[in-house]
DNA sequence: GTCTATATCCTGATAGAC
DNA sequence: GTCTATCAGGATATAGAC
């Protein structure tokens, strides 16, 4: 309906939006602050996106949807070579990772990874519902193809994992100031192959761990 | 110097600001809603608290600090009774979690996770520096004896591994609703032992995964 | 489509009586 | 320590001229 190239003033605004978003969290920035930056009028936003929300869904937008699209494209490419067969697990694992940490390679795509992370915890009633329009259907195409390619896991055993495998890419991804902080700069956090391989590597041994072993190990109770 | 347990309206208004910030974040609570669903006054937050900000360090404060030191003390035992030996990978990760999960089985506990998850990517300069304070030696204290495990590991591979474990960690903590809904109710979240386990396993195979193994499958390049 | 001006409401913080 | 009343400013959103 609107062709986005041809609207300067709301690629401004969403610009503008996404910096401070990601620097200052969302509820902290004032529609003031993100018209005065992008240097347009106040009353642009609701002309434009109706409410502050509409326009954090925006920004969201912007970059999620060609984001998961690629993240698919990879992933059907995948399972029409396979043709059936079981896929390598690091392929479809890359498949999610890669697009991730092609995107903030540019500069955009780093302030916007920032931003990204707290899509997870924010408690807001719309950004909840657009994460489960963004996630729900990419989700379940991923998680359906790593079950295939370890059917040995329960469906219940399968989902938790990709839990914890989500939990660990999220954290990677929105995450490069404290991994470089908590490391004292020995990881770097800007080499990509470096976080795709090592990343990939920790994530898929996790998916491939023996399933249903009990711990063992001294079990820490109380002291003494 | 000051003693909590005397002060009725202090612990009101943490547990009050507790469940508030959980329910719909930080910035989106006010003062006003805090004192009213603590049923006290309003000047009483800068009273005890000096700020809002004062307010928001404490209600973490109050609960993080104990469970820190539980950590800390399991892992303390573990290193006693290991006497310069080696520690038992899963036994480290469980001194790590159990307390965590535990927190979580009382009614206060499960609504200070939710809000525990946001304090990583919240970016308010309070809060970050909050977060080094409680975690910066702590984490070291944890990734030192990871590392003592695991000593085929560099020090850049650690890093990364325990950022990896981190993530995977802090996202099951804290995100006790979306495993349920994602899962389609499969994955319960209060089966505590179920947790532990599968979390401690998975983590302790990203953990142990051979060092420095490059991918070796077929890179998803562009289609076609 | 863009702008100014403004309506309406809420924010954190404080002064000062009790 | 607790209360009322209020300050000074900022928030989103909109009405209406251009």
């Amino acid at each position: 309906m609107e062709r986005q190239a041809l609207h300067p003033t709301k690629d401004r605004l969403l610009d503008a939006a996404e910096e401070l978003f990601s620097d200052r969290g969302i509820d902290a920035t004032s529609l003031r602050a993100v018209t005065s930056a992008a240097g347009v009028n106040l009353a642009s936003v609701n002309y434009h996106f109706e409410s502050k929300d509409g326009l954090v869904r925006s920004v969201f937008l912007r970059r999620l949807e060609p984001l998961n699209n690629e993240r698919l494209e990879l992933l059907d490419a995948l399972e029409i070579t396979a043709a059936g067969t079981a896929i390598e697990l690091e392929a479809i694992l890359d498949a999610w990772v890669l697009p991730a940490l092609r995107m903030g390679q540019s500069p955009e795509g780093k302030r916007f990874k920032r931003l990204l992370g707290r899509i997870y915890s924010e408690p807001g009633d719309s950004l909840q519902t657009l994460l489960r329009e963004l996630f729900g259907e990419i989700l379940q195409r991923f998680s359906a193809a790593i079950g295939r390619t370890l059917p040995e896991l329960s469906a219940e055993e399968l989902m938790w994992r990709v839990h914890f495998m989500l939990g660990a890419m999220i954290h990677t991804v929105a995450d490069q100031p404290s991994i470089r902080a908590f490391s004292g700069g020995l990881c770097d956090p800007s080499d990509i192959e470096g976080v795709r391989r090592r990343l990939i590597d920790f994530v898929a041994a996790g998916l491939r761990s023996p399933p249903a072993k009990k711990t063992t190990g001294q079990s820490p109770g109380t002291r003494k």
